[in-house]
DNA sequence: CCGTTGCTTTCCATGACGGAAAGACTATCG
DNA sequence: CGATAGTCTTTCCGTCATGGAAAGCAACGG
């Protein structure tokens, strides 16, 4: 299905990265989209909230830091939006059935 | 690149929509998107603006009825986008270089 | 001319997004 | 303990995109 949650541009990248790395600091996906600490603090909260990311503030090394890492649920969100989004073009040649309105021979 | 005119999720579902069928009426794309009819005219407009559909209004036989059809600059940008975000994934992979705030072994 | 059909434009409400600034919490230093 | 610095988080605000209703406009048919 069409997940709004990841659509979004930011969160996208934010998927497609944590995808890669598995997990990565508050700071670096922060630097990697050229976000506010705010916005990236936000879309972190939405991506977590909906499950799909884990966000973990391990301490006792030093100062405390975030860290974000997809969760099974986020990761398969992702790909299925790729997938979707693939999808689309052999849904909509199955959907319309194929007369009134649509002309697939050109 | 990031292309905004159809990440837009409608958008995406009439780009999506024309590239299979090549050509559709109006009322036909209304229907699969399940929008009003000012909703559909005005992301036509959107693509037309931005040279990814050409709208033609065919007379002659019987009453006027609005075409869609993707254009190559259209089609690529599709595609384009599709592959965009499929490239994100590879992309993250380079761009952190692998070691400050990311954990790609873990 | 009037009515119907089909698309377009206008008006309005809603919500997402981004950034700045202030806040909260933790660790370090004196 | 008090002051300071670092790292997010929350709040406030402006902007833009989106969707729908309704009014407008154009063309065909009676």
């Amino acid at each position: 299905m069409f997940d709004e949650i990841v659509h979004a541009p930011n969160r996208l990248r934010i998927c497609a990265f944590l995808a890669v790395v598995r997990e990565a600091e508050f700071g670096t996906l922060r630097d990697e989209l050229g976000v506010a600490d705010s916005v990236m603090s936000k879309h972190l909260k939405v991506l977590a909230d909906a499950g799909y990311v884990k966000v973990t503030k391990p301490r006792g090394s030093g100062r405390v830091r975030t860290w974000a890492a997809l969760t099974r649920a986020g990761r398969k969100a992702y790909e299925d939006h790729l997938w979707y989004l693939q999808a689309l073009a052999a849904d909509a040649a199955r959907g319309p059935g194929g007369s009134t309105g649509a002309n697939s021979g050109g």
